[in-house]
This record gives C-alpha cells, structure tokens and sequence, in this order.
DNA sequence: GATGAATGAGGGTTCATTCAT
DNA sequence: CATGAATGAACCCTCATTCAT
C-alpha cells in the first residue's frame, strides 16, 4: 500500500480506532474500504484520461464495478473525489521533496536530489501527473491550488538559503518560485504524456542545469 | 447576384452611383460586426473568469446583451469563439514576439526584450492570459496546445542558437523549451491574477536572468 | 409556363388586373413574380429531396438566391408554400386525368388512359411526386389529404359507372377508390425512386390489368 | 459482480437462499419495466395521433408520468422509442400473415386469410396502424421501409406461385407488389381512421377480390 | 452499505418568423 | 419589395444527485 493510499484510508479512519471494532466488522470494513479504494483509482485512471469534466460519476462508477449510487456513499460529490486524489497525490510528491530536502549537504545537491524526486515520482505515478498538473479550478472548495503549494515550498526554502548566504537575493524570490513550479509542472506534465521523449538523466540534468545556472552565482 | 436582381437594381439605381453600394452596405455591416465584437468581447470577460466549461452561451448572449439565438449567427459553436479568441490572443502574442526577435545584437539582448514583450503583452490583455494559459483541451479540433507552438518557437531559436554557437548543446533544447513555455505561462498568470506581486522590471528582470543564467554559458 | 406554374401565378394575380398597371411597373412586377417562381422552384427540389421537415425557410431563400427574410413577402409561411406546390401539382394532376375522361369509348380505353396520364405526369415531374404522395399532414390548415380528392374522383366515376351499368356493384365503392388510390400513390412513388424499376409500358400494363381485372366482370 | 462483492454477499446470506435471489431482483424489474411499458404506450399514443415530428421526449414522458430525463433511462433517443413501436409492430403483423400462409389450400383460400388476418390486426392495434404506415423515414437508420417488406412478403410469395402455375407472369410481380402493399396501407389506414366507414366483411371481401381479380387467370 | 431507477435543472443548439433599414 | 440580423421559444439530451428498496 503506498503512501497515497494511506493517506486517503488511514487518514479517513485514524487507526487507534480500528482495534475498538469487533472482529466480525472487520469483514464488512474491509468490503467498504475495497469498493472506496476501487472508486478511488478508477477517478485516478478516468480523470488521467479524459479531465473532471469529461468524466461522469456513472463512469467511475461503472469503471470501478459498482452501482452509481453507491459513488455518493463514499465521496460527498464529484469534486470531492478530485480533491482527494489531487491532495493524496501533493501528500505523497510532498513527502518525497521532503525526505530528499537535508539529504545533501551542499545546495547543488539538493537541489539534483529535488529534481530526481521530482522525476521519480512522475516515473511510478504518470496518470497523477495529468491530475495534479491540470490546472482544475474546481479542486476550489477546499484548498489552493496544487502549484501554489508547491510554490510555497521553493519561496520557503528559497528565504532560507538567502538568510544563509547560499542564495542571492538579486532575484526576485516569489517570481524565481513560480518560475520554477511552472517549469517543474510543464516539463513533467510533457514527459508524462510520452516518456520515450527524453531519459530520467535528461531530465533531471537539465532541470537541474536550469534551476543552478539562472538561480545562483556561477 | 442574378440577373434578375441586377435588372431591379440596376434600372432604379444609375451606375454612378454603385461606388457608393459599400457605403450603403456599411451600415448593416457595422451593425453586425458590433454584434459580434461585443459577443466576443463578451466571451473573453466570461471565460477569463470562469473558463470555457463554466460559461454558456446563454451567458455569453446576455452579457453582450442579444438574443441567446443571436449567439449562432456569429459562431457556429461555444468553443469556435474560443478558438477565435485564443487564436486572436496567440497571433497577436507571436507577432509581437517576433518584432522583437531580431532587435537586440546579442542574444542577452534578444532574451530580454522577448521577456519585455511577453509582460507587456500581458499588461496589456491581462484577460487574455487567462484564456491563452488556460490548458483547455477544448480549443483543440483545430490546433495544438497553445503552449506547444509556444515551446515550437523556443526550440526553433534555440536550435539556431546552438547552430552558430551563440548556445551550447549540454541542455536538451527539447525539454529547455518546455522549461521556459512552462516558467513564462506560470509566471504571468500568476502576475495577471494580481498585477501589483511585481513590477515590471522585476518581472523582465527576473525572467531574463534564469533563462540566460541557466541556458547559456558564463 | 406550365400549367402549375399558371395556376400559382395567375392565381394570385387576377389578370384582369394586370391591364390597370402601368407599363413602368411591369418591370417590377415581372421581378417579384421571378422572385416568387424561383422560391416555389427551390421549394419543389427541397421538399422532393428532402421533405416539409428536414427543409429550413432559410435553405429554401438560399437556395433560391434571395434573403431569408424575402420568404415571407411571398408565402405567410413554409407550409403555406408547401401547400401551394402540392396544390398547384394536383391541379395539374387532375387537369390531366380530366382531359381523358372521356376520351376512350370503351370502360377499359378509359381506365388505360388514365394510367397513362398518371405515369406521363410522374415521369415529366418526378419531384412532384415525392411532394405529392409524402404523406405530410402539415399541408393540413387548407384542404384535405391530396389521396382524399384523388379517391374522390375515383369514387365519382365509379358511381356513374355503376348507374350506367358498366360496373357491378359487388365491390365497395369506398373501399375501392381508397385501394385504387393507395396503389397508385405507391407504385408511382416506387417507380419515381429510381425510374428504371419499370418502363412505361409495364406500368401502365399493370396499373391496369388490377384494376380491370379486379374490378369488373371477365 | 467481483471476488469482493461475492464476499459480502456470500458471508451474509447463506448460500441457500440464493435461488431466491431472482425473485428478489423482480421488485426492481418489474418497476423499471413497468416505467419501459408506459413510456412505450406513451408513445403508440402520442406518435399514432400526431406523428414522430410532432411529439416531443417530454410529452411522452409527461403522458407516462414519469421525469422527462427518465426517458432516455430506457431509450437512447426518440427516434429509438418510435423504432422499437414500429418494429414490434411490424413483427406482430408479419407473425399473423406467416400463421395463415399455408392455411387455405387454394390459392384463394390464402388470399382471403391473408386480407382477414391485416383487417383483423388492424382492428386490435388501431393506434399501430397510423404508425406502420406513417410512411416516416425517421424509423430509418436501422432497416428499410415496412412497405417494403411487406412488399417483399408479397413479392416472395407471388414468385413461388408463377413457379408452381398457380400464378401467371402477365403482370410484373415487382409492381405487383408495390401496388398490393400500397392498397393495404390505404384501405387499412382508412379504416383505422374510422372504423364505421365499412364492416369486417366489407374490407376482406373488397381487398380479397380486387386481388384476386386482377391478379390470377379466370 | 449497495443498488439503480428516477429526477429535473440546465445546457447547447435550431429555426420559423419579425422588422428596421 | 428585398434584405439579413436579431429574436426567443422550444427542443433534445446529459448527468450530478437522491432515495426507496
């Protein structure tokens, strides 16, 4: 189970609550959790595909094997769905940015092991990509925009490396970190939709090149 | 025009007069090309703020102030005005970018008035960015993505570049070209949303600065 | 000018009239009714092809080279139109099958010579036939069912008949001219589909063979 | 249905119970084929007094009580709706003339059965006959004319009988046929419209013997 | 919880008809 | 009278959502 599944069933029942569940439930639990799971990667394979709008709840219903009603039984409504996967996947790519973050001891490192996280995460999740980078609007309702958070990661780390010296302040750093969430996103967003277009190494040297060469002094 | 109607029009109206028959038709002309400007107009308020899905026809008429008939008469469907509006907007862009193409000697100079270009474009037609950086799939039947012929310029004069030396090859021109399509797309929508996050100069400045730091050598 | 065409022109237009206009408004008028004559001409084609439904007043100015909107100066609306073409052709229909009423001296020259006027009219309007025998209550408003007055004819002449003793009267008269009728609507509209179904010959053999055969002692 | 589902259905309700579990289906069924029915009935109704163009999805739904949008849980479109009516019908007839092909042993005798088994269907399924013999080419798209088959019908047979003497080849039995199923439908349709205007026996002896007249040696 | 028939608001689009020019 | 842009009622159809079973 990987860390996007966790988030969407652990964080729906907190797991100290599991053992207060007789075992007989244990079984009916586990069906709903399976039907919940089923819907939740038939939106992931149908809105990769097609987008939130072109995709009905009756077909991820019918994708997923179940009865369209039984869709509202899980989620509130359609869009409740795309948040939920939009926002298991920003967890996930999030925590992955975050174990790669200290891994590296100089900046340049850092910033390569970012990239390569970055890649890695779109090479074993292709049809998230579609999802996080689609620029939906109407993942509103909850949170801000998935490159909004991502920007904000760049902006903090960004103030910091300047409060550390190891950054130069002659760029403007909300810019520099929306520059770079919109490389990151439309470069992986091409690769996704063909990854025969350039190699893991490509990629990430030249992400890397890119955010070292225009970012800090040579 | 049939000889039948010729010989109405002709027996009652002298020939003389006939240079005067575009004046004469200007009028309805005029007419019909505010009806259509307006729905157009219309149709960039509308879509800028809500997005192709969001938008009915309905609206579109209304908000131009005509009949949601009326809207047919211009445009054969909804997402032909869009297609209009975004090929306006993605013309009138290109040109712009290619005025400048060969003003500067160098390429320093050349990097930066495209970066010029580019943020007074976006001053200038702050709605049209919305539209043109929108990634709807739905202006596609006619054309590809806007940011690909976007990226298609890029890659054409990065390709020249390396050619006479001005660039190096050590960055795929491939994936460089969506990098920069994809900061440029990110950067201004994000400056559009609230023109008061940077100055222009910031913006230039900055923008300039990653794509020659990182894409060119010291 | 066909008899049609009189019947629509003349029709409208007293000729008595005509000798109180002036010779300068001939022009004019002779305009209007060129108008008028190509509107019915285009109605004819567009209705035979295509029926009284799938046919736009708009498709039917176009076609005819004059604005939508000229329609209306002509016919109160689209069916007032298709009623004046079924009208003016069953006019003619019936101003045929008079005219040889009593041309034969024998019951059976009679009946022969009316096959004959039926499959010569169909053969020389063959468009009028689809128009005549569709079928389309929508000519409704004015008269009743073209086959009605042509069963009516039948009907009349079979009483006369039958009161001089030269039909029996062991077949209903009603539910003959009725039969008569739809046989005659269906083997025309068949043949008129694709003429080289059958010659002449073979129709107007057969049309008659039924009906003498069925219809009167050996 | 899943491994999933199986098991909880199967731990829930013992395997014995499962014969039932087509009657437990039933209720569902025979809910959703009771809306189907009168929707269909809707539609003979509608369709037989103003015809398919004239009747809209949401009359018919209305008439059957139900939501307009229900009508298209059991038809994909109108034109379905008024296919599935006129291909019943059409079958139901075309069953009754196979009952009594081979009844009489004289061509005669077959002749006759033939005329009471159409007068005695139409009779039953009065609102059918307007339908069958609407003559709209909207049932199109999925099988040629009912007048023609019927007439194909006719055709078929008719050849059988010149090939065994019972019938001569002076009358071509293509126009024949035409002429056969176009009487039908008009003495039928006629009829149908008000059943007062001949008896049983008048229609059967009438179509009978103009048939037979017409169409056999003496 | 699962089911799936029913709902009905709403959207895109058509087209007969009007009327100011 | 011819024009043709404008009108707007009406239609077909979709689909997110509900709810009785």
């Amino acid at each position: 189970m990987s860390v996007i599944d966790m988030s969407v069933t652990e964080l729906i029942i907190p797991t100290d609550t599991l053992p207060a569940q007789p075992e007989r439930e244990t079984a009916a639990d586990r069906a709903r959790a399976a039907t919940r799971s089923r819907l939740i990667e038939s939106g992931k394979t149908l809105f990769a595909e097609h987008g939130l709008h072109q995709v009905t709840t009756h077909a991820i219903a019918f994708h997923a094997g179940v009865a369209s009603g039984t869709f509202y039984n899980h989620f509130k409504d359609k869009s409740k769905l795309f948040c939920e996967i939009t926002h298991a996947a920003l967890s996930e790519l999030s925590y992955r940015l975050d174990e790669v973050r200290d891994l590296g001891a100089t900046h340049r490192e850092r910033i390569q092991s970012q990239a390569e996280a970055l890649v890695d995460f779109a090479a074993e999740h292709t049809e998230m990509i579609h999802i996080l980078f689609s620029h939906e609007p109407a993942a509103a309702g909850l949170e801000t925009d998935v490159l909004n958070q991502l920007a904000e990661r760049i902006l903090t780390e960004r103030r910091a490396e300047i409060d550390t010296g190891e950054a130069t302040d002659d760029l403007d750093p909300n810019i520099l970190a929306q520059a770079m969430v919109g490389m990151w996103a439309r470069v992986i967003a091409w690769w996704a939709e063909d990854p025969s277009r350039a190699t893991r190494d490509q990629l990430v040297s030249t992400l890397t090149k890119i955010q070292l060469g225009g970012t800090h002094p040579a």
